[in-house]
DNA sequence: AGGACGATTAACT
DNA sequence: GTTAATCGTCCTG
């Protein structure tokens, strides 16, 4: 019998914003589809939104229904809806009751690339190297929005099995956010595996 | 009730 | 570099 890969803990989506989008550079996403069939890819970059204060993240409005999940509990998703016609995924962070979150914006696809192509249309480079490119690749909408990936059973999660010691991502500004004032348009809360 | 705008992307010039 | 696509959300009145 093969043994499943764990999901990555609440404990870990629990601590502060940036050092889980530090570490969750390099870690691998689950999803698997009631078919059987596997998708998986590395994160390579993540973007940090953290509270009520950050003008930058959807929070700054408070509760509302969409914002909802952004309170629960960390290892929750927050999918919403964008531009009319793209979808978004995070992961959110920090203690229940505090709304923060990072924002996926690119992985290396490991597993289920033929798959991702056939959605995608595109050749491998061009894949997954976007926040929308991701949920689109991936089947990701509204359903997926307020999922548990820390359930033991989760069929979408951050496998639990990379030590990731070695990778130091670079920091940059968030990107898209010209009508942000300061100081949040220019924190360098965008992080990315460098190389 | 109406309008501006958006954590984007692809297809232009 | 510029722009259309396309619609839910939030702010204004």
């Amino acid at each position: 019998m093969s043994s499943r890969v764990s999901p990555l803990s609440r404990q870990f989506f629990s601590r502060p914003t940036l050092t889980v989008a530090r570490e969750i550079i390099g870690k691998r996403l689950i999803k698997l589809d009631p078919d059987g069939t596997k998708l998986c890819g590395v994160i390579l970059e993540v973007e940090a939104y953290i509270g009520e204060s950050d003008l930058a993240c959807h929070a700054r409005a408070g509760i509302t229904s969409r914002t909802k999940p952004l309170y629960g509990p960390p290892g929750t998703t927050y999918v919403y809806f964008t531009y009319g016609m793209h979808w978004m995924l995070n992961f959110v962070t920090e203690r229940e009751g505090f709304p923060a979150a990072i924002l996926l914006r690119a992985l290396c696809p490991t597993e289920g690339a033929s798959i991702m192509q056939k959605r995608r249309r595109q050749g491998f480079a061009e894949l997954t190297n976007g926040p929308a490119k991701i949920t689109q690749a991936l089947g990701i909408d509204e359903s997926w929005n307020a999922y548990d990936v820390c359930a033991p059973n989760a069929r979408m999660f951050i496998a639990d099995d990379h030590a990731n010691l070695e990778i130091t991502p670079c920091a940059r500004p968030r990107v898209g956010l010209g009508n942000t004032p300061e100081p949040w348009r220019s924190l360098s809360w965008n992080l990315v595996h460098n190389k």
